[in-house]
DNA sequence: TCTGGGGTCCTAGGACCC
DNA sequence: TCTGGGGTCCTAGGACCC
């Protein structure tokens, strides 16, 4: 049975969609932004003039708009982006059932068969860059290999438009002088752990004894090692797998800094409104809450409660969040620039409410009945439609809309 | 002017129960 | 009465991904 998994990257997705759906602007042969495109808008530039002016990717978009003050910012449209990411997974069904994705703009194509060759995998790989191009007017690139690691390493190798290959034969020639960085799941903070063992590349990785990096770094060491390795049976998840939901979250930096308890209640009720209202469009209700503060200096903190009982309301939600906050001489940091606050230990919205909470669920059947009608309401006029209260009294803070200025696209994470 | 906001998993220590 | 082991739950904190 010969594995063949390719890893398909779209090189400055955010970018190119916008290229895509204005040509007005393809004018612009350059996208500068990086992973802060999606977030702050795309910022568009000839590729010479930013160039000339020091303007990189990645870069935070104030400073480039101070080198460059024409630049062409646009704001981000998250529906267009999933709508593209739709439309590029859907030239990967055509080649097989396997396709996973991994954020908006990467997916995992799992070809395997036992006529299948890498070679032809590279063929493929070939082919879905000149439909991507064709169809849809971006570039993509490729990683072929037998395991799902390799394949996101050869994708990352070569950009833009390129296809890599990497066999049994040649993966240590070309992934083991690769820092160990390089490898998906060793990030910053790991490298200079590795750094100390005199492990820099992913060759040392693989290299190094056994126990070392178990005894070191637990099971993650264990699973860098066996990936380093090439050892990696994990499968590529079949189109319309769905993995549990473990938690739902919003946070948010406010457009100034909260000062006041009220301010800080009023964020929570935005925020605690939009977690209930996904959760209960997800179908689920959760008991452990937790909360993130973070001040002016950048200082974070963050806490949690489990309490007696599943929710899906807002109000409850708030509730217990600003009861952490006091509790816990949160109020100490004001001025706050960014809270959040998140919900999980996730059961279904339809599971029994329990014995001893009986008496309770009356009232509990109304405050849902309202909360759907709320729902109902602004899903027809718009989030903002309805609003609470101290929410309306707090101009500053009342135009933030994090139910409907966001994308959920998770990252699994998987422990070989 | 000084890096979003959404997630997942792992580990360790303490409380509590059998 | 003292001691120990095992299991589960809770919480905090760390690490990683796009």
């Amino acid at each position: 049975m010969a594995r063949v998994i390719l890893h398909a990257d779209a090189n400055g997705f955010y970018a190119s969609v916008e290229l895509v759906y204005r040509p007005e602007l393809r004018g612009l042969p350059l996208s500068v932004g990086g992973d802060q495109e999606a977030r702050h808008g795309i910022v568009l530039a000839s590729s010479r003039e930013a160039k000339r002016r020091g303007i990189k990717t990645g870069m935070v978009l104030w400073q480039a708009r101070q080198l460059c003050p024409e630049l062409v910012i646009l704001p981000p449209n998250f529906s267009r982006y999933i709508d593209f990411s739709e439309k590029l997974r859907k030239i990967y069904q055509e080649y097989s059932p396997r396709v996973e994705s991994y954020g908006l703009d990467e997916c995992w194509v799992d070809i395997s068969n036992p006529d299948v060759s890498l070679e032809d995998g590279k063929r493929l790989a070939d082919e879905l860059r000149r439909r991507a191009r064709a169809e849809l007017g971006i570039t993509l690139s490729i990683g072929v290999s037998w395991n799902k690691i390799f394949a996101k390493l050869g994708s990352d190798y070569e950009k833009p438009d390129a296809t890599t290959l990497i066999s049994p034969e040649n993966y240590k020639d070309i992934v083991w002088p690769l820092p160990a960085g390089d490898l998906l799941f060793v990030g910053p903070r790991t490298k200079p752990k590795l750094a100390k063992y005199r492990i820099y590349t992913i060759g040392d990785i693989a290299n190094a004894p056994d126990e070392l990096l178990s005894q070191r770094f637990g099971k993650v060491g264990r699973m860098h090692q066996c990936h380093a390795r090439g050892m990696d049976e994990s499968p590529v998840m079949a189109v319309g797998t769905e993995t549990a939901i473990k938690s739902v979250g919003n946070s948010t930096t406010t457009p100034q800094d909260m000062s006041t308890i009220d301010d800080v209640r009023c964020v929570y009720t935005l925020l605690s409104e939009s977690v209930a209202t996904r959760l209960r469009e997800a179908g689920l209700k959760g008991r452990c809450i937790s909360i993130s503060v973070r001040d002016a200096q950048l200082n974070c903190e963050a806490c949690q409660l489990s309490i007696d009982h599943h929710t899906a309301l807002a109000g409850e939600i708030r509730d217990v969040a600003m009861q952490l906050f006091t509790s816990r001489g949160y109020a100490h940091m004001l001025p706050l620039r960014s809270v959040g606050v998140s919900c999980s230990s996730l059961t279904s919205f339809y599971a029994p409410l329990q014995m001893d909470l009986m008496g309770k669920a009356a009232s509990w059947e109304k405050q849902l009945k309202l909360a759907k009608s709320v729902d109902q309401i602004r899903r027809r006029y718009g989030t903002q439609i309805i609003q609470r209260g101290n929410v309306l009294a707090n101009p500053a803070f009342s135009g933030i809309n994090p139910h409907d200025d966001h994308v959920v696209h998770p990252v699994p994470f998987y422990a070989g």
